[in-house]
Formats: C-alpha cells, sequence, structure tokens
DNA sequence: GTCTCTTTTCCGCCTAGTGCAAAAATGGAC
DNA sequence: GTCCATTTTTGCACTAGGCGGAAAAGAGAC
C-alpha cells in the first residue's frame, strides 16, 4: 500500500470532513480510503480522526500530525515538481569540445544568442585539438569531424559537410611554381590537417575526373591554426576547412590553388554520451547549434546539413565513471 | 507500488553507491530496488542517478532531489516516531467531572501522585452536581454513581461501592429524638442525596432482618455538602457516603444513627466514551484511580472494589459531534 | 577473450489492493 | 419510537501489480 497515499488521504479527510470527500477527491472509492485511513492509524498505533457516520473531528495526535505530514506532502510536490522543472528548463554546466578553430568561429559568437535563450545554463568551450575521453574530462558535448567513436556509448550526431580548398603563400608559389594538375601535388611540399580521414591521401574530382593524389607532408597537425600559420609563412601548401582561411584568401595572403577541382567534403559531427534520458542541456544545445549553422552557412563554407544520427547504441550502454558526491 | 520506499531506495542507493546494497539494506530482492528506483525516475521523468552495471553517480537532478528527499524522510520518521510516542506517553489536557465531595476527598489529593508520574499530562476537574453531557462539555472521565448510561457508547467501569451513614446533629436529636428502628425515620426530617438510585426508599438490613422504609424528604440536593451543611445546621438525618461526614462524626457533630443496621452500598462508576484505541490519558487516569481507591480504601468506607465493565458496546458505537479544527 | 559482479528485464506466482455491495451506525425529521 | 438518508466499515470475489528467481546484458579487471 502507498504510504503517501495513506497520508494524502489523512490530509484530505481532515481538510474536508468527511472521507467520502475525501475519496472522491482522490478519485478512489469509500472503502479503499477508509482503509488507507484505518491503515495508516495502525501503523502509528493511535487514532487520529475520531469519527462515526455522522460526524468526525481530529484527535490531538491527529492535529499534530496533521500539520506534520501536511508540510511533508507541500515539500515532497515542490521538491518533484523542481526537478521535473529542471528537466524542461537547463540549467547548471555545460562542458564543449572542439578544435581551437571552430571555438573562435563558430561556438564563441553564437554563444551570446544561446545564453539569452538558456540564462540558467552556463557553457565552457574547451578548446582542444586532441580528442579527450569524454569521461575523464567531464565533457557533455565534443564538436570533431570524425565519424565513428570507439565508445560505444557515444552518439554521433551530422552538424553539416565542409567545403575544404587548397592554398598557398604568393612567396612559396613564387618559389616553387603553381601546380597545374593534381599530380603535380605530390612533389608539393603539403601542410597536412591530421584529424581529417585518411589524411594522406587526396582525392579530387572535376566533372567526371577523378584523381587521387598520395601526398607526403612537409608538416601535419592537429590544430588548423599551427597549419594556417605556416602556410602564411610560405612553407608549403594547405588543405583546409575554408572557413578557417577564407579570410587569408580575401586579404590576399593565401592564393587558392586548383579551384576547378573538388576536394572531399569535411563531415563535422556533434558527440555525446547516449542516455537513458538526455538532459536537456545536451539536447538544447545540440539542437541550437545544428539550427545556427544551417542558417548562418554560406554555399561556400558549408554543404547542405542533415540532422542524422549516425549511430544510436542500446540504451543500456554506458562507459562512465562513478563520481564522488 | 508505496513511493515512500521509491525515494528510500534512491535515498540508500545514493549513500551507498549501489542498487545491491541498498536492496541487502532494505531487504528486498535486487531486481525490486531497481524496479523502484526505474519507477521514481520514470515519474520525476528524469534520471536521478545514471548508472551501469560497474558504476554510478548522481546526476544534478539526482543531487538536489536527494538533498530534498533525504529532508523528507527524515521529518517523516520524526513525525511518526512522536505520533506513536505520544500514545505511550499521554500528555495534553485530560477533563475530569466528578461530584465535589468525591472532587475534594480523592480526586485533589491523589493528583500530586499522578502528575508525578505523568509530567506532560494536565488535569482538569470540573466539580458538579450534575450530568453533563460528555460531548458539550467536552468531557473525558466522569466519576459518577449511577450504574447505567443512555449513551450507549460510554463505558461504565466500577470503582467501587462505598458505605452509608445516617447521621444527625446532637440538637436534632435533643429536639426530635433518637430514631431505635428503621421505620421510626418515617416520622423524621430526612436530608437527601437525590443522585443516589431509588433515594426515597430506604432499606436497612441486620442478619437476616431487612425493612424498607419509605422516606419524605425535607430537603434532598445533589450536592453532598450541601445536605452536609443541613445536617450540621440540625435540619434533620442525613444519609450519605461515609467518606463525606467521617470528619463531622469523629468530632462529635454528626451522631451516627442505627448503626447495627445496614445501608444500602453506593457503587462509584467511572466512565468514558468507548473508542477504537482508547486515548492513552484516559487508560492511565483510570487504572490509576482504581488503584488508587483500592490501595487506600478503607473497609469503613469502601467494600472491596472489583475491576468490572459494566457495558461495552461494540467498537462502532458513537455519539459525538464534529469538531471545527 | 574470459571471468566476475552488478544492473536490468522476463516470467510465473501469489498476494495485496481494488470496487461493489451489504452491514452497521448515526442523526435528523416526523 | 420509527423511518430515512447518508456515511463509515467490512466481507467478498476478482485482478492488477509487486514479488523473487533467474536469465540477459553490460562493464571493468586481468
Amino acid at each position: 500500500m502507498d504510504r503517501l497515499l495513506q497520508l494524502e488521504v489523512f490530509s484530505k479527510t481532515a481538510e474536508l470532513g468527511s472521507l467520502s470527500k475525501a475519496a472522491e477527491t482522490l478519485r478512489m472509492s469509500n472503502a479503499a480510503a477508509s482503509r488507507h485511513l484505518s491503515a495508516l492509524e495502525e501503523r502509528l498505533a493511535v487514532r487520529l480522526i475520531e469519527r462515526n457516520t455522522r460526524r468526525q473531528w481530529l484527535t490531538e495526535a491527529g492535529h499534530e500530525f496533521l500539520q506534520r505530514c501536511s508540510t511533508l506532502l507541500n515539500e515532497l510536490a515542490e521538491a518533484e515538481g523542481a526537478v521535473s522543472d529542471r528537466a524542461l528548463s537547463p540549467n547548471g554546466m555545460l562542458r564543449v569540445t572542439s578544435s581551437l578553430s571552430f571555438a573562435m568561429i563558430y561556438l564563441a559568437p553564437m554563444l551570446p544568442a544561446f545564453r539569452a535563450l538558456y540564462p540558467k545554463l552556463s557553457v565552457q568551450i574547451i578548446a582542444a585539438n586532441r580528442y579527450p575521453d569524454f569521461i575523464e574530462a567531464g565533457i557533455d558535448v565534443a564538436i570533431r569531424t570524425r565519424e565513428q567513436e570507439p565508445d560505444s556509448s557515444i552518439v554521433v550526431r551530422r552538424i553539416g559537410q565542409m567545403r575544404r580548398v587548397l592554398a598557398a603563400a604568393p612567396a612559396y608559389l613564387a618559389r616553387r611554381g603553381r601546380p597545374e594538375h593534381p599530380a603535380d601535388l605530390a612533389r608539393h611540399d603539403m601542410l597536412i590537417y591530421n584529424h581529417a580521414n585518411d589524411p594522406y591521401s587526396l582525392r579530387l574530382s572535376k566533372g567526371s575526373a577523378a584523381e587521387t593524389v598520395r601526398i607526403a607532408p612537409t608538416l601535419d597537425s592537429n590544430d588548423g591554426q599551427v597549419i594556417r600559420a605556416a602556410a602564411l609563412a610560405g612553407l608549403g601548401i594547405l588543405i583546409q576547412p575554408l572557413y578557417i582561411v577564407q579570410g587569408d584568401i580575401l586579404a590576399g595572403q593565401l592564393m587558392p590553388l586548383l579551384v576547378d577541382w573538388e576536394l572531399p567534403l569535411l563531415t563535422m559531427n556533434i558527440a555525446y554520451q547516449n542516455r537513458v534520458r538526455l538532459p536537456a542541456k545536451i539536447r538544447v544545445f545540440s539542437d541550437f547549434l545544428v539550427n545556427h549553422i544551417r542558417e548562418h552557412s554560406h554555399a561556400r563554407i558549408w554543404m547542405d546539413a542533415t540532422r542524422q544520427t549516425t549511430h544510436t547504441p542500446s540504451n543500456s550502454g554506458r562507459s562512465i565513471r562513478k563520481q564522488n558526491p
């Protein structure tokens, strides 16, 4: 028997002065209400409501207990309401990790709008060019270019696909000449972003023609800004998402190369741990980011994004460490 | 499902860091504990404890809810404990009514010893020479001489039987002569206590002889002290419980009459409303009074009392008015 | 990959809780 | 005193739901 319901029957009976009315209010039969109240009195070994078929009144014990259990029922309702509400109204701290470039160019600029929508939610951006372990780093959300996670409990959701470009400084081109064909790249100094899929094999296509070039990196890094700085210094030809170097190109400090050829797109994903009930903050952030990218995307940087979860493991899958309370 | 048990499972799991340990502590199976916790999370629509088979930790919502429900569980245990304790440790106010004489001679003198035993219980003695309605007067206990109650919900329990005496002032006897035989009483001025059974018919016995005398009261009253005062003033012959006039007789102010003859005993009862669970204060007071009378009775005043409830109606019988909270 | 241990879920059983209706009680009207 | 309407309590039959055991699933240690 639900002991809370016993307290509710007692409280409501005292309030309304009638077991029958309490039963009606609590949507149960008179018999059930009578049994709940009797069970409570038996458990406490005391008569709480002295009553007959015509009248009833609280005993002294009943008076005292009523005050206490009314308070308790209110507090419980408030506690349960508060905790249910927080599932709908995200608050606390959200920890996001992404590349430095993505953080600078996309995450930071969009935060004011996000915070305006969710004032109780703090966002901490961890710019990292390695993939930290979710658990160890306390990461809620990661923006990543890789499409698969070794951890089966991580959900990967596509944000979109980005164009990439080949570009070099004018000084480099003056010194080493300009590549006219994809095959020429094999003889050039290449600056590679090693977090891309198969970064040392480059596939370019023009119309129906396609060429795959194996390149030997002069420098490879997991940091887009490092690669950008090296290219600006004339150390070689970079291949990077357009969003990172668009400003340099417009300023004439980097010259785009083989612009008639198309490079493979870079898929950008958001990843988070799958949970029985996804915390609201992760849900709202993901939705906001995807929508923000979609609304502010330029065709030259982003291809049309499709909302798609590429991998959803079973609900019981977890890979997490017990935290000290 | 017992919602309080759900809270207990959650609280204990958080405390011990393991559903299995919580189950063991709460003496239930692992399966049951798992279901209770899941049911609570479903009811609140939020994950309280993130967990897998190897580790678990509180979510933010879980942290907040744990603080609140730990408090609630403690408060409820305290409330239930307090109300159960009061059933064992009577407190509050007990209202007792009796005749003025009984109050002065028996109740008041025994109160110090009673209060020493039950310091939290206040006793209010309502000296009355009429029988007030239990409900209207808020009476808990009544000391009465009548043996039956019109209200079937009232329990009557015998305290004992008291000797009665005939006595008159010397001045009256000098003026009117001394009755030598019960029949002589018919020619005397009689002072009658009208709360006795059949107060106008007097049956006296000596050995195997018995005489019944019909007497016409010069004065009758429901107050023993009024009758006593009239006798002391020489207005007539009284018949009263010995305990009321013993002091006057010893002082020579009243002369006992027809002392070889025995008068009918006066039955003294305690009465209270029958209840499913008799409030502790009524129970302890009744027991104390009966035991006190037994221990301090003098053969000359009390005959041996027998513990006996003369009428116990069915438990559902009540005659009470709903009180405003 | 195997082992161990915990959590979750399935299954069959059983009991506790249900509503209905009758019994009992109560108080007001007459 | 009797009748009536209404409430509380209790008996009864039924079933929904909660149980424990065991299997399934998962996770970390080795």
